[in-house]
DNA sequence: CGAAACAATGTAACCGATTACATTGTTTTT
DNA sequence: AAAAACAATGTAATCGGTTACATTGTTTCG
């Protein structure tokens, strides 16, 4: 209940009789200061228990070394991947994280921008919520000069770096992959268009249609917020078109899964009757029978990425706004939800 | 690149032509200064583009209005949910979260920990890593008495609250149905008895056995971290048991998915050949075929508990500490996985 | 009408670090 | 031996709030 009085530089100094100056020198280790002095500085700091005291630091450097993060959710594995990364990189670096959650709501993004704002974190990595229709909440960050770097759910914006994978290229090889198994009506669901990520997902199937003279329906994509739930409402959907799609190209596993499980439910044999592709590598795509064929996503790396780009940036180094955006690699892992040929001799 | 100064009560007081201590007042809305002064003020602070300073008012306060939370891993379903509860309280209450992994590691942990302490966090969040063996990395915390509570994966601590569920009672209640079910041999897979959360379940588990009078063998434990890859591993031993067991009690869905996956991939039947239990009622519960029975685990609940009870403690209320434990209602969800004489008929 | 009570605002010390500039003491150079 | 160079340390202003205590002005009441 009682309050102990924390240890300070000023009892430190008077301790050792030398000035706050050279302590402060010293706990920085400073070259300026003597070996001798370092020593005695350092073991008297151990014994009294003294700790640093970032707010001083903060208040007189205008700086807070802490790094604001914006997620659409946490509860996923792709995000908590990225988040791991993210810290990873910033625990190395001295920074430390503010993490919150927009529950994809634009609302709550708008709100967590200003928390993140008002504790001035010295820059921001984000990813958008579904709904959010422009980027006014970020605008002073903008003013201010802190950093903001997309990642995953990027936006176009002259004075931030995305980090992200080439959607369409990652859209364009699943969609070609079942076409190459001889699937000629493939279903896409997805979210929505404001995301870059579903705009460049569909452009890529649109591209493998297209290159392999496959007409392109408007009625074979659907569109949800690709929960598993969500998933199982598509599968309804499905069983109502005539004539059934012989593949579902979904935009996430878990969208993918949900649909899968409803189907099978309904005697859709995978993927005889209909071919499966799904979109992160999500651990639940080996779980799921047949195993599902994914995009594989690169959560962990992207984070660090996302993270040292910003440090970087903070430490001055790569000032230079040259790089506009990073691509991370992804590949296709076909499992058996997509093997047409071979599973028709199992 | 250029560093715009930032707005101070003073540059608002100078404008104004009254003290900072009537501006400083006037922002914190204190009754004392007349509304027409605080009218101007709160115009004038938003026309500047004012931003209240954080660090000026911890450094003087000596509190940091921030909490620390410490997990084994954030790539959990169930982590996530509970930090997603975590979250939505302390947003409510004014409180910034530091979250950071101790990705199952003690040393890690005190590394979060003392980042923790040296950041003033004014109150910190727990669960355990899989082999922390001691809390003295936390006794500055109980030095400097900062609240300390422990979710889940908690210690007996005389200062310290945990919040968490009847580990024990959901063991007994998921090993009771599998007996229930005509298992006989059931072998129980868990984790290291250093954490409170596989201790309970094992006891639970030889409860049920011995309250309908089954005998107890240790070979009949099998002790992993509990991830999909040890679950599969698992399914390596039990095949080498004779006899094979009747029915598989995990302490965790993750590890029961892997094991079941493997087991079907050698050709055993489950539930029919193997009945099957898991813990936390993770999604993937309901993807893996058959789908799994499970303890629910109420994760969101348990973040807001857990974090309404260390800022009730902050500030002032129920500062006695007479809450030592609070337990949260979980349940028994059975499913096909487990259902003999259902699944036989099917 | 003057004292007491109160409302509104001001003064100044304080929180704990950083750092430009000043000072002191020691070594090197000429 | 005096001047120059350098190493080590000290002085004091500064960051932007909070708040105990002091001050001023206005109202109330005997």
């Amino acid at each position: 209940m009682t309050k102990p009085k924390e240890v300070t530089i000023y009892d430190l100094a008077r301790k050792l009789n030398v000035s706050i100056a050279t302590v402060s020198r010293a706990l920085k280790d400073d070259p300026v200061v003597s070996k001798k002095t370092k020593k005695k500085v350092f073991d008297l700091a151990e014994e009294m228990g003294y700790r640093y005291n970032h707010f001083a630091r903060n208040l007189r450097e205008q700086r807070t070394y802490t790094i604001g993060v914006i997620v659409p959710r946490l509860n996923s594995y792709f995000m908590s991947t990225v988040i791991a990364g993210i810290e990873s990189v910033a625990n190395n670096e001295g920074y430390t994280l503010i993490i919150s959650q927009s529950s994809e709501s634009a609302e709550k993004e708008l709100a967590s921008a200003k928390t993140m704002f008002n504790n001035r974190v010295d820059g921001i990595l984000v990813s958008l919520a579904y709904d959010t229709e422009n980027l006014n909440h970020f605008s002073p960050f903008f003013q201010k000069n802190i950093p903001l770097i997309f990642f995953d759910r990027v936006a176009d914006h002259p004075e931030c770096t995305s980090v992200l994978i080439d959607n369409r290229k990652g859209a364009y090889e699943a969609t070609s992959h079942l076409i190459a198994q001889g699937c000629r009506n493939i279903v896409h669901i997805t979210a929505t268009p404001k995301r870059n990520v579903y705009v460049d997902r569909l452009a890529g199937y649109k591209q493998a249609l297209a290159d392999h003279q496959l007409p392109f329906d408007e009625k074979n994509v659907l569109i949800n917020n690709l929960s598993q739930e969500a998933g199982a409402q598509a599968a309804g959907a499905i069983l109502q078109m005539n004539p059934l799609p012989d593949a579902v190209f979904a935009a996430n596993d878990n969208c993918a899964v949900g649909c899968m499980i409803a189907l099978k439910k309904a005697g859709i044999r995978i993927p005889h009757d209909m071919a499966f592709a799904g979109f992160n590598n999500d651990p639940v795509s080996t779980v799921i029978e047949p195993n599902l064929t994914t995009i594989n996503y690169p959560g962990y790396k992207m984070g660090e990425m996302a993270a040292a780009s910003l440090i970087n940036h903070l430490n001055g180094v790569n000032s230079i706004d040259a790089t506009n955006t990073i691509l991370l690699r992804s590949e296709l892992i076909i499992r058996a939800s997509s093997l047409k040929t071979r599973s028709d001799s199992e």
